[in-house]
DNA sequence: GGGTCATAGTTGAAGCGTCAACTACCGGGT
DNA sequence: ACCCGGTAGTTGACGCTTCAACTATGACCC
């Protein structure tokens, strides 16, 4: 097993490059545009998916997977929103360990004004700067990469961290 | 201005959820992989710009751009570097405001190890998940993102924060 | 050559995210 | 009934990031 590594030919290294280099600043721009009218990035997403959610409620663990962050973020940032008033936290009905976090009306109307910021920030930066082909094969690549990620044995999911 | 918004259609909404979690899978899986060997990925993407840059050597602003991060932030992270004796802090020769950041030869032994585990890791969750024609796309679209970014007026580069 | 504005970089406090440890509950087996 | 391993979620401490304020120098211009 010496020396076996496939280094990243020139052209692979320029896309990675891009790729790297794109996402930051896309991440940063999309963030200081929602934290302008009040949400960070992270709490936008976390309440987007609650609105989008049948009866705008959701269990925790749900909802870390969707937003793809740590059951403990979650928590903490959830934690944040209910102080806001945006959200709430409810026993669910069926497992007793279990919380289901709903959307505030104060919460849906917050999300509301949120969204039109959004999504002319996601055009702006991201959809608008593509062909519409071209977003559509970003789209199959991206979704190409998380079906290999979630099928990497190796990878055991989000929790666990095996170092 | 009444309504104007122009919402993502479906396709749209798809490809940008993929992105989006994609992305942060992505970037979970290389931090995991890199920090089992004991760098964070920032950390190790300002070692690896250092370790490219002619003589080893590069001014704090330049790093902060080449990596996309504030400049706040890489002065606090080539601290730590600093601490572990990877990098080393000089005056610049030509600006007397400025400072050099230069990596040692322990950062250099380091930096080839991590790159061995790093590389490893973009192929297993990212390159080789893709076709070379998907990847090529892939980063074709990615540029074309940051060109407009760069290009847009409304977004007076990083340190500004336009509220 | 002195005013003014921009640039380079640092600092420290506050906020957010991570991590490991913890409580509580579920479910299967015996 | 009990034990056991697994799942749901929280907690608090620690570490990283952000933000605003600050020093120092450069650059322009009159």
């Amino acid at each position: 097993m010496v020396d076996d590594v496939r280094w990243l030919s020139v052209e692979e290294q320029w896309s990675w490059r891009a790729y790297l280099r794109a996402t930051r600043e896309l991440d940063a721009a999309l963030d200081r545009d929602l934290q302008c009218s009040g949400v960070s990035l992270p709490e936008y997403e976390l309440l987007s998916m609650l609105s989008e959610a049948d009866g705008s409620r959701l269990r925790m663990s749900t909802l870390a997977e969707l937003i793809v962050q740590s059951r403990s973020r979650v928590t903490h940032t959830a934690a944040r929103l209910e102080q806001r008033g945006w959200v709430r936290r409810t026993p669910a009905p069926d497992d007793r360990r279990g919380v289901v976090l709903e959307l505030t009306d104060e919460g849906r109307a917050a999300i509301e004004r949120f969204a039109v910021v959004h999504v002319r920030s996601v055009r702006r930066h991201l959809v608008d700067v593509l062909s519409p082909t071209q977003f559509h094969a970003l789209g199959e690549a991206m979704q190409a990469v998380r079906v290999a990620y979630a099928a990497d044995p190796t990878t055991p999911d989000r929790p666990a961290a095996p170092c």
